[in-house]
DNA sequence: ATTTATTATCGTAATATTGCAATATAACAA
DNA sequence: TTGTTATATTGCAATATTACGATAATAAAT
């Protein structure tokens, strides 16, 4: 079928495996490494680093901004990505509580 | 394409993408769940819980089993699947160590 | 031997994802 | 206005993923 049966999983399910989604791709992956090394990226800056067309780093981008990990704002022509620190740390708690909560249940 | 260009990322990048893929998908993370409170579950039993098909939720099982998060033993005619402690605490911490170095480079 | 129970694999259809070229959009500069 | 620069969007082709029915494979029970 190709379509995940969302609706007959939990809601907490859904949303890591919604966050996980975000972090499954290495080309987003390393956007997030090199946004976190310098304070506001442009993409076509970061399309260069990464080695991916500007069209498909900016749609990674997009995917990485939906889910609320980047905010970004403009100044003149440039587009300057951020990493939302909040978001980040929402995350990290959110997996760090799934790995503990499996392993206490599985021991 | 729909093919992931992994050979122009770093290292990194491509082990994190991986294991994230994994936990990409609600069902899987729903397994993970379940397997965990149970000690050694049964794909039939698996199935029934999250409601997939018993192939469907073996393929997810070898998925999981594939990067090493799950082990079994067969008894009889019984598959018991287990949770790796061990590979999960390297996932942990994996993950731990992705958004403590992103969230300490972007501030 | 035949049935029953459990799991894995194969084949297939539907949908999703990835990546790029071409194009559109927007802001500034000359 | 025209040209330049940076980004977003569209359309497309190739591939990947998801899910299931049908089928195989295995082990125990009758």
């Amino acid at each position: 079928m190709g379509i995940t049966k969302r609706h007959i999983h939990p809601k907490d399910a859904n949303k890591l495996a919604d966050y996980a989604k975000v972090l499954s791709n290495p080309a987003r992956v390393a956007i997030l490494n090199y946004i976190g090394d310098c304070e506001g990226c442009l993409c076509k800056d970061i399309s260069e680093k990464i080695q991916l067309s500007q069209p498909t780093t900016s749609q990674h981008l997009q995917v990485i901004k939906k889910v609320g990990l980047l905010s970004s704002k403009m100044e003149g022509k440039s587009q300057y990505y951020r990493i939302n620190v909040h978001k980040l740390n929402e995350l990290k708690s959110l997996f760090q509580e799934f790995f503990e909560t499996t392993e206490a249940k599985c021991c």
